[in-house]
DNA sequence: AATTATTTTTAGATTTACCTAAAAATAATT
DNA sequence: AATTATTTTTAGGTAAATCTAAAAATAATT
């Protein structure tokens, strides 16, 4: 009946990739899911004969109605736990990735269903990140991306572009996370850096790539 | 560095079937573990390899001081779980044990270390079983078994032999939990069948193989 | 369009945890 | 003590998920 650890983590990447719409090839999946382009092959024969997802030779993957619904189920899962690890065990945002990794393969509905009502029903994760309710329905939350916020608009952060310990490490440095308020001063477009201005401190400068993987709400 | 959810559960059947001390044979572990007894040859061989356990062809097994160390660890967790599963989620003390035991795998030490602490550094679990803390230790429940509780002394339900859906569903039908309040009134010698009555209820008499599943603790 | 480069698939192996069937060791019974 | 019964181990095989190396298909470049 359900599915093995290595299958979701397989459709929950495809799902990733998918983004929306598109197709998800057999290296961008290998890439992220650190393994091989044969292994990957093998794999997906095996979620295509389980209709989880459509897939022909040479021509890329993308995910069934049923595959979309478990992808839901288990990135449900996931923000629901990164919420609990936070906001009830205090642990911060930057060290709940890993630990939410396994624990969105615990099966029990019923717990995420208990987990949600104890939680409140939260929207978004600790990393901004709308949370899909029971029906995988999400949230659209109006993040716009650092880089594209106008100078002197006052904004709140209100999501990270990605997991990577080294971006988390780098915020951390600049005491930089989610809810942190600040306002663009400059932009230079010789390397695209900008200046920011944290609330109540002096203005520095972040590079571009630090700047697109920030998402911000305007306030 | 860690162990396989396989290997978790051998070492965790192992503890449980030990008992304080004595050695466990193949078969044993092979019907605990619902698998057979080549399979676990396999498997102890494995496990003596690193570490874990002692083991000579034809003689049994038993867990070394690294193998009791992971097996309280394991026994920690799953306690700690349905502790949470319980007290926090609101879910019923006989629906818990499935979900604990796959919650018990989870890797992250800090985990376990903030959700004791968010729980309140409890001693018991919902079944009545002690907790290990941080260090291995528990305390000891002076349980006895309801069997051998003398006629006409108060006692309250502390806890129960198996975990076994059958025995749950047997202790709903009667109205018996953890907590529950009862004296012995008569013991039948023929089938050693007793003859209980639960605090403000009329008596009954229940079989010796569920009052050998019952434990007890005099008030 | 032909060649070169890249991506993807196939073929064949490996590892983990399991199995069945047969052989070996231990235990029980006459 | 000898035989029978039981337990345990060995031997050989299967399925899941991975790998490397080679072949096939697609994409890019001259």
């Amino acid at each position: 009946m359900g599915f093995s650890i290595t299958e979701e983590n397989y459709i929950k990447a495809i799902f990733h990739l998918q983004q929306g719409e598109g197709t998800v090839s057999t290296n961008e999946l290998a890439a992220e899911l650190h393994t091989k382009a044969a292994s990957v092959t093998d794999m997906l024969k095996k979620l295509k004969t389980k209709k989880l997802l459509s897939y022909e030779k040479y021509k890329g993957v993308r995910l069934s109605g049923e595959g979309k619904k478990l992808a839901l189920a288990i990135v449900r899962k996931h923000r629901l736990w990164e919420y609990f690890l936070v906001d009830t065990l205090q642990f911060g945002w930057d060290e709940v990735h890993e630990v939410a990794e396994e624990l969105e393969h615990i099966s029990s509905k019923k717990l995420v269903e208990k987990l949600d009502a104890f939680l409140g029903y939260p929207k978004f994760d600790p990393h901004g990140d709308p949370i899909p309710d029971s029906h995988g329905k999400m949230a659209v939350q109006q993040h716009i991306n650092l880089i594209d916020l106008p100078v002197n608009k006052p904004a709140e952060v209100s999501g990270v572009g990605s997991q990577s310990t080294e971006l988390l490490e780098l915020l951390k440095h600049k005491h930089i996370g989610i809810g942190t308020r600040l306002e663009i001063k400059r932009k230079f477009s010789f390397d695209n850096s900008i200046e920011i201005k944290l609330k109540n401190q002096n203005a520095f400068t972040i590079s571009q790539q630090l700047a697109q993987a920030l998402f911000v709400k305007l306030m």
